[in-house]
DNA sequence: TTGTACGCGTTATCAG
DNA sequence: CTGATAACGCGTACAA
């Protein structure tokens, strides 16, 4: 079955093929009549419109990118990636943008791919997951003049497209919701050390303690990645040499073993211990005691950031802004 | 600035615009001196090839589709998704193409996004994730001659290409197990009764009663959707009316409510009741008791469906298989 | 080994 | 209101 295009469609409605792709367009100088032949025609054909051809004389896809790398994803652990992709699809589909997506080993292919994909003339614009600092790619897309905006926050570069949560803000709610829970000694299980957010949550967990009249103890922080057994051995590291009632984690799972490490020990959670986790993952909420955490509103961010996105692809005049989401606090039994 | 084609490069290094073209394609008649002006001037001038252009000469984009739709989502649960997609998206990047997703709302719109997608030509084919029976979009897919692949199975259509977790020999296994480790009367909490998997996996527990040498009982089977309290009610339902030791939930997040609800009765985990989940969800192995499980390679399962879909798109004469994926139990605290 | 000419399916410009 | 005509950037017969 050959493919029907408009000049089928045109010899079918004894009409030029300029005419048809007039009434595709929804323009306004066309009499009715052909307008209606021509619907017919096309009608009666199944003709559909070629959207590659489209894009080459438009130079434009109607398209956005999105690059994945696994890092990315540990990063921003379990809840987090399908909730962007949720929102940023869903957003795409209401403004008839397509959405592609790319895969990445590394961040130096994730480098490679979010280029491809705008040299390519594939995408008209991508949206990055910035867990680490890559600041060369921003400064190339930049220099490239490509379409881009950030989910999370870039270190250095001030002043460029970007939805966030605010991390800072996050940490130093959480700290605080301990405080006022009664719990005196919070310690920090946070991230690894050079991602963007660690220092963010590391920053708000500071002020928190400021704000207390608490000096800053450097001993009561532990690095690490993701993973549960992290926040176990995390946990009982810092039994082991400090004394504290509280744990703030920045990953649900952290949490969840930095839980097991403190009921393994005999305390009680909540009474001798409270727990703060970070993502509400579902699960969570079902583990016992159920954990106290900070929710994100992921797909809301992602919503938000393919709008801008989109936005910044069909404004000439508009070049994206800093939109930061706020967190909330669900308290459940990890905390009393 | 402007973007730079073929024909810059071609005037730069002295050459027609199929020369540059022959360059790029690694045609074998070329001389290395052209060629290697030609790829000096492609460097020196920033050139990259115009996807879109290529595409639609070679009436190709080297790009495959995924529709997700939400009830998909949900019924395939939570981990499902993101390794589904980075299983596709690792292969699509291997072989050289572009994956382009698709959100829709319900069944509906699932169908007409996919055929756009094909229609408008945007992609070489699609792959579906039949969690329903949506057998009129295969047909139509049949008709056009589209290419396309499953993920999970129709339930009437035979003899398109799929890849398929084997549900019934999932369940079957889970029931064997738990008989082997000396439980008796296993109840199943199935999932909606319409869906493809929880008939499959209804079959696969009555086979493994048959085996036992126990009637099938009716009363023992409990449809729900997929939530904690799902898994909870009808839990306390089943142990309201009748005797049992064992579960075998379809989805974590059940199992994890029938956990708690025999708990909460009172019943030792894993010595009054055994219970085994589905889809080895990440959290669920640090609860306590930690779940026992039934894992599918769902990255696994996201590859073989790109890789084969690639395989029908690219060879003539090949036009695919059912490939069934085996599962594994993973056995934890849950059962004794 | 290389160049010329045409076509892929659309849209946009300019006449009429 | 409508129709030629020329792009968009590339690949490919056909010639040379």
């Amino acid at each position: 079955m050959k493919n029907v295009t408009i000049k089928d469609v045109a010899k079918y409605a004894d009409v030029s093929p300029s005419t048809v792709s007039r009434v595709i367009s929804n323009s306004p100088s066309i009499s009715p009549e052909t307008q209606q032949r021509v619907r017919e025609a096309m009608k009666k054909l199944g003709y559909h419109p070629n959207v590659i051809a489209r894009s080459l004389v438009k130079q434009k896809t109607n398209t956005i990118g999105l690059v994945l790398s696994r890092p990315t994803k540990a990063a921003f652990a379990n809840p987090f990636f399908p909730g962007i992709i949720q929102g940023i699809a869903s957003v795409a589909q209401e403004e008839h943008f397509s959405l592609v997506l790319a895969a990445a080993k590394d961040y130096r292919e994730e480098h490679a791919e979010a280029l491809k994909m705008l040299r390519n003339r594939r995408v008209d614009g991508i949206i990055l997951m910035a867990s680490r600092v890559n600041d060369d790619l921003i400064k190339q897309l930049q220099d490239n003049r490509s379409k881009f905006i950030l989910i999370g926050r870039s270190l250095e570069i001030k002043d460029i497209p970007l939805v966030n949560n605010d991390n800072i803000e996050a940490a130093y709610k959480a700290v605080k919701y301990l405080h006022k829970r009664g719990y005196e000694k919070v310690a920090l299980i946070c991230g690894p050390e050079e991602y963007v957010v660690s220092q963010d949550r590391l920053t708000g967990y500071k002020k928190a303690l400021e704000e207390a009249g608490q000096g800053f103890d450097k001993s009561l922080v532990m690095y690490t990645n993701f993973t549960f057994e992290d926040g176990y051995d995390a946990t009982k590291k810092l039994m082991a040499k400090k004394d504290f009632d509280a744990i703030f984690a920045v990953d649900d799972l952290l949490a969840l073993g930095a839980l097991r490490a403190a009921q393994d020990s005999g305390l009680k959670v909540p009474d001798d211990m409270g727990i703060v986790g970070f993502n509400d993952d579902p699960m969570v909420s079902y583990v016992k005691p159920a954990l106290t955490t900070v929710r994100i509103p992921i797909v809301e961010m992602g919503e938000k950031a393919a709008r801008m996105l989109i936005r910044i692809i069909t404004e000439e005049d508009y070049n994206g802004e800093e939109q930061i989401i706020p967190t909330e606090i669900l308290p459940r039994g990890s905390t009393r």
